[in-house]
RNA sequence: GCGCCGGUCGGAUAGUGGCUAUUCCAGCGGACUGUAAAUCCGCGGCCCUUCGGGCAUCGGGGGUUCGAGUCCCUCCCGGCGCA
């Protein structure tokens, strides 16, 4: 009889986080993050990580447990927050998955299984300069069928694509997930305009909570302006700002165009599943309605999730 | 009032006579199986139900020309200079 876990998403600045902390004290739950930047250590100010304080008591899994120099990804993410779940499923309480990061929350949750193919930064570094058209060719000459489906313009994609053929030979097939759980998926959603205000709002305060002070001790602590760069969004804009490559207005204006990009492209993802049951984050009272269901919910163990069941409200519109 | 420069998609910009008017940003949509806050793609004047087709368009009006965003005249608007 799988067990159960509940799933909270949603673009960021939604509203998640308190959620989350709600729904778990409520139902004696646990929280494991999944958001592919709080997993480091000392990116605090600029993920909007939760604090202490607003943890409220509840345990949170996936928070700072990488060293931000190095590079932490969806095989380690899943791997550590697996075994996470396996730990609260002892405890005998909620597990709750909570985090903009699609990819992660896919990963971890319908149990992907990614082929062991470790990146290999020899054949990177050889590969790093050639062009798209170049890589093509080069992939294409390994394993034609894995040729077909790629996105040809994609050079990180195209990459990592010839690493796999190089590693595996010609095996384009995809292992069947494994998903051990059975899973209640909250979608977080707001009105276009909404959701920029808060956006908005968020980065005003993380200015003041010092971003532009975090940002400069991490390059002082070693982490480099290219590491930065790739870490993205606020820490990206902000270190160019700390070279003076743009003034600090541009740096802000430029911080919410992007932070809005980003918040369609989570959306973008999300909207996908169709599992996902959207509420605006003010209904309360009707999520967590929604959860009681699911949780007290005899387990007849098979069958649907309950969730697939109900309509989706268009998200974002 | 005179002179000069300029008015091209929401913003910025290329285009100084020839056939499909450029690029960037914002906007909208999308992809995603080991960097995912990353990386990448599409749309973008109007109308038709799609392939595709139809009609427009470069401040307004008029003109030159086989052909004009590009040349001429005139008007309007903005900037600068001189009064």
């Amino acid at each position: 009889m799988p067990n159960k876990i509940l799933v909270i998403v949603g673009p960021t600045a939604s509203g998640k986080s308190a959620l989350a902390v709600l729904i778990a004290k409520k139902f004696d739950g646990e929280i494991i993050s999944a958001d592919s930047r709080q997993v480091y250590k000392g990116l605090n100010v600029g993920t909007a990580k939760i604090t202490h304080k607003e943890m409220n008591g509840v345990r949170h899994h996936l928070l700072n447990v990488s060293d931000s120099k190095k590079q932490f990804g969806v095989v380690d993410y899943v791997e550590r927050a697996g075994k996470a779940i396996v730990e609260i499923n002892k405890r005998g309480k909620l597990p709750i998955v909570v985090g903009g990061t699609g990819f992660y929350v896919q990963a971890l949750v319908d149990g992907v299984i990614f082929p062991d193919v470790r990146p290999n930064l020899d054949l990177r570094k050889k590969l790093r300069n050639k062009s798209a058209e170049e890589l093509f060719k080069i992939l294409k000459k390994l394993d034609p069928s894995r040729a077909e489906n790629i996105d040809i313009h994609n050079t990180r994609r195209l990459i990592r694509s010839i690493e796999m053929a190089q590693a595996l030979g010609k095996m384009p097939k995809i292992p069947n997930p494994k998903a051990t759980h059975r899973p209640l998926f909250i979608g977080l959603t707001l009105p276009k305009d909404k959701l920029r205000q808060h956006i908005n709002a968020r980065l005003s305060r993380d200015l003041k909570r010092g971003l532009i002070r975090e940002t400069r001790k991490l390059h002082a602590n070693g982490l480099s302006w290219k590491r930065l760069e790739e870490i993205g969004l606020q820490y990206r804009l902000v270190s160019k700002y700390l070279r003076g490559f743009i003034s600090k207005k541009e740096m802000t204006e430029k911080l919410k165009t992007e932070l809005w990009h980003y918040a369609k492209r989570q959306m973008t993802w999300f909207k996908r599943d169709k599992r996902i049951r959207w509420f605006d984050p003010v209904e309360m009272e009707a999520i967590s309605n929604t959860v009681e269901n699911f949780v007290s919910a005899g387990d007849g163990g098979i069958g649907p999730p309950i969730a697939v069941l109900e309509t989706a409200v268009i998200p974002l519109n």
